[in-house]
DNA sequence: CAAATAGTGTCTTTAAGACACTATGCC
DNA sequence: GGCATAGTGTCTTAAAGACACTATTTG
């Protein structure tokens, strides 16, 4: 980010409103058991907190000794929870009012990542975080505002994959396209033109070939990583027909 | 906004972190004099204030007491600056660091609106908040981090005009298609073909007639005005290229 | 060889781009 | 009529969808 810091003739002092609380959220996504699955944590069940028990995003406050930025703030908590270093990570957007947070006016600003399907270590739900599949995460009742902030992720993410090149970042490298086409339907929950598929991706030139991959049964698949872990790379056209775009506090 | 507040067993209490500086941005777009242009603001030139003197994009601190949501907030100083009622307006992103503010660690809500061109009433920029081209505002030593918001906020419109009706936002009503053209050719800064560019509007059913419009020489042309002044129109494809996202703080 | 999966070819469809054409209003 | 602007028609092109086909690997 470019800042410039100026050089004040006296000195600058912030003015005397009260300050809202601010905190960082991050909706973590993967696909694992062939399934759309996003990150909640479990609230602390102590009466002084508020939404004690519920399941949350992960989250919490801006530590202002500790985080440079938000994106640095968001980019602590990911590792955090799941110990990604290079996820794919944008934001998504903010939410704030008086009344999301009984400890005050809040505003959180939320990122979302994608992350390749975590190895299933052993007990999987045991700890304070766990992965839900999102239409079940949607239906329960989530801390805050927390569950339309999730579908508002969830939207989003279905929205951008029907033009871009997301899906690439929720598999581990090296992949086949049958396993992308396969994230990519997983995402979009409905079937994928093969053909219309393959040549869609191979035409965006932003994946490439890492050697033959061995799948079990059948033909062997080419392996292939994505050139720019940075962006996902965008398509001409959307698959089918692109969603309104929807409002935001 | 769904918002639940739990029965706290307990009273729940704010934590004692330090708390950042919150702020609400707008960068409010016209099209005037064939040109897009920019509202900006002069800060104030008391030295005790940062950035004295410079311009910077109209906003300000949260008012806990007076704006129940970061959009009410924005919807606030929209009007404040243009007094337009019901603009279209959707939230950027947001941007937050130790070193954008020297007053400290600030994270400002960015929201962009889009008006239809304000009345040429009397004095152009004599008062603190003045309409400046966009290229021109980009060049200009804007205050805090306002220049790269800025771009942000140009590179998100441009992008969204290429696929959105995101323009008829920016005229007053009824207009004609001609009109359209035009705002989008200026927007987007190259012409564009008559036939594909009336397929497309018409095709995409956001428009109603509203009778002919003499438009001084040649033949008179047919008013429209939107269906959904609260949301844009969205083609099945971009008129020509995307551009890739960028990311943000 | 059969089953399973990977990968290709061909035709259709959709919507944009190019560009020439017609229509209507004012002088 | 002539000019200016509004609006239409026709052909081409890019890329997605449908779907049948070929290719390669394992048992």
């Amino acid at each position: 980010m470019v800042t410039r810091k100026p050089t004040p003739r006296a000195p600058v002092h912030a003015p005397d409103f009260e300050r809202p609380l601010v905190t960082v959220d991050v909706v973590i996504f993967t696909v694992r058991d062939e399934q759309l699955q996003v990150l909640l944590v479990r609230r602390p069940d102590t009466a002084s907190d508020p939404f004690p028990g519920r399941m949350a995003l992960p989250g919490g406050f801006i530590n202002v000794a500790l985080d440079a930025s938000l994106y640095d703030c968001a980019l602590r908590k990911l590792e955090e929870k799941t110990g990604f270093e290079a996820p794919y990570l944008e934001q998504l957007g903010s939410w704030g009012s008086a009344s999301r947070d009984p400890r005050g006016w809040c505003a959180t600003h939320v990122y979302f990542a994608l992350v390749p399907p975590p190895p299933n270590d052993g007990a999987p739900g045991s700890e304070a975080s766990q992965w839900v599949e999102v239409e079940a995460a949607l239906r329960k009742r989530l801390a805050f505002d927390h569950a339309e902030i999730l579908a508002a992720a969830v939207e989003r993410l279905r929205g951008k994959v029907e033009y871009t090149s997301l899906p690439a970042f929720l598999l581990s490298e090296p992949f086949t396209l049958p396993q992308l086409q396969r994230t990519y339907e997983i995402v979009l929950g409905r079937p994928m033109d093969k053909s219309a598929f393959r040549k869609r991706m191979l035409d965006a030139q932003f994946l490439a070939e890492t050697g033959s991959i061995e799948g079990g049964a059948g033909r062997t698949a080419m392996g292939y990583r994505v050139l720019d872990r940075e962006r996902a790379a965008v398509f001409p056209r959307t698959f089918r027909a692109i969603e309104t775009p929807s409002s935001r506090d």
